[in-house]
DNA sequence: AAAATGTTATAGAGAGGGTCTATGCCAAAT
DNA sequence: ATTTGGCATAGACCCTCTCTATAACATTTT
């Protein structure tokens, strides 16, 4: 077998053709050129090069060797960058999923934020109920999810990123129920918006309803959330979402949030990824600067900024 | 620095995803894997392999590294192949030089044997005259040469290859003069029919007549072998060509031999290569098997198969 | 539960081979 | 003749890879 070391110096002394350059760019001394040049030629059993009174020439043999292990070599080195590149986040890709609700409000700033500071790392993302992300998880298809919690799966590591209050919101027509607090009797009787079932929101919904003794019978199902409020802002019911989703209109006064005696429980959003496969490093730094921000997410507008340029690890 | 034999380990290891196999495969220990790839991680600073329960996987950055390693390796695979061809003869190419007047009749019965014996050797034949080969074979343009003897260059290397007899040949019209032997004066009073001026064969008649006290004054020039002796049998003089080249006819009885009270002294072919520079594996196994027949060549009809099918060193 | 199996990781000893220094040798240039 | 610039050789050294033995861990089988 061919010690490969030994190509690297038939390279250098190939191109340098004198055994003493080639032995200093290579850091070594010339015995050791000359050393390992005997051995492959033994090794191959051919002559690789002339020794010429002033250096050395490559025989026809040697040449033909040569172009081969240019070419092999600089396909090692464009390699080497490549890797570096991937290390250094100039490159790579990182695919997310995340429930339908939560990537415009939740996941897009972070990943504004993520694309400025590394714009080479390409983002995929992948939207889907929570059972089809988590599938999706444990195939290897994405590398990272964002799912309402909890999720429960022996194969899944999730870690709490945010929480997320809910809550009733309803538009100038029904403005004089935000005046006070509401029972649930009030409350199941309003015409309400939800989304369409199949959501865990939808299913949030209808837990919470009937641990009450309420069944919940929505007047209209959407399957987008920005269609949630602007059916509550033209009067059509009380829409159940995120308080920071509307949170701008509630301000500006063109929603109004319903109070409860019953307080809805605030809902826990978690990052989910691989019990047992370790991130790339893209995908470990995406994911190391959302746990970093944990809490700072979702609450009001996030810094656009990360804070560091040193890529986490 | 990335030792290349880790590059191998890596390769193998991908293949198998399964440290223990691959170690098998390589000839090593598992532990030994486990190092190599551990240094190259830590090298890269990069984790390349997913442990799991029940072997390794690539990771991204490690997929990435292995399409690169992969192609760079079959390029040295092939390298290798192509060497041992060329070791093996059934690659590579000779380029020789010749006298015009030496490849029809002393070369080519060689170069049909040696041929048939390695086809997949190319043979590139220069023709010319004998300074011009001499320049060629210094230039490194030609491997070895042919040439007629003396042939005095410090940078080349010449070994007698054959000797060769020339003789005056007449046609029927001659024929009387075939049966005694002819003084010098007889002879330059004849028309004679030799090859141009510029060739080593020229050169030399001219100087044997010069030497005898005459001066040569040839009623035809020809520049090509085959035509003096044509010339010869349709009765326009005595023609100076090598012996071997016109035995047959002279044993058929078409062409007569002159004979001479001064014979002509036989005129030695040489091998020439260069002094200093080694031949490439194909160039030197014919000039080995040219130097081997060295007495053979060119005396009658050359046996056509090589002595051996086992390449000479 | 416990044992067996299959896998990678770690520790420490050993040795082989590449590397070094010193020197020789050769050819070309001065 | 001497110097210069190059490759080859010899022998000592030491690094690093490899090995054996064992741990650690997960999965599967009993």
């Amino acid at each position: 077998m061919v010690n490969l070391e030994w190509y690297r110096i038939f390279l250098y002394t190939a191109r340098c053709r004198n055994l003493t350059k080639a032995s200093q760019e290579l850091h070594i001394t010339q015995p050791s050129v000359s050393y390992a040049i005997k051995q492959m030629e033994e090794r191959l059993g051919l002559k690789l090069f002339h020794r010429l009174s002033k250096g050395v020439e490559l025989t026809e043999e040697g040449r033909a060797l040569f172009n081969y292990v240019e070419q092999s070599f600089s396909l090692l080195d464009t390699a080497q960058k490549h890797l570096q590149n991937l290390k250094q986040l100039n490159e790579g890709e990182i695919r997310i999923g995340a429930s339908d609700s939560l990537i415009k409000h939740l996941l897009l700033p972070q990943l504004n934020a993520f694309h400025k500071e590394y714009p080479g790392i390409r983002i995929r993302l992948s939207h889907g109920k929570s059972p089809e992300i988590a599938q999706r998880l444990k195939e290897g298809v994405i590398d990272c999810a964002v799912v309402h919690m909890p999720m429960s799966d022996p194969q899944l590591s999730v870690q709490p990123l945010a929480t997320l209050g809910d809550c009733f919101v309803v538009g100038e027509a029904y403005r004089e129920l935000a005046k006070r607090s509401l029972t649930m009797e009030e409350l199941s009787g309003l015409p309400l918006i939800l989304l369409s079932p199949g959501s865990s929101t939808r299913e949030f919904v209808e837990q919470w309803f009937a641990a009450k003794g309420f069944a919940v019978k929505p007047d209209i199902e959407l399957g987008n959330v920005d269609l949630l409020a602007e059916f509550a802002r033209l009067g059509y019911g009380a829409a159940f979402v995120s308080r920071t989703f509307v949170q701008e209109e509630v301000e500006r006064g063109t929603l109004f949030e319903l109070q409860l005696d019953d307080p809805l429980p605030p809902r826990s959003i978690g990052l989910a990824t691989r019990q047992d496969r370790n991130l790339s490093v893209a995908a470990d730094s995406f994911v190391a600067i959302l746990l970093a921000r944990q809490g700072q997410i979702g609450s009001s507008t996030p810094p656009v900024q990360p804070a560091s340029h040193t890529p986490l690890s």
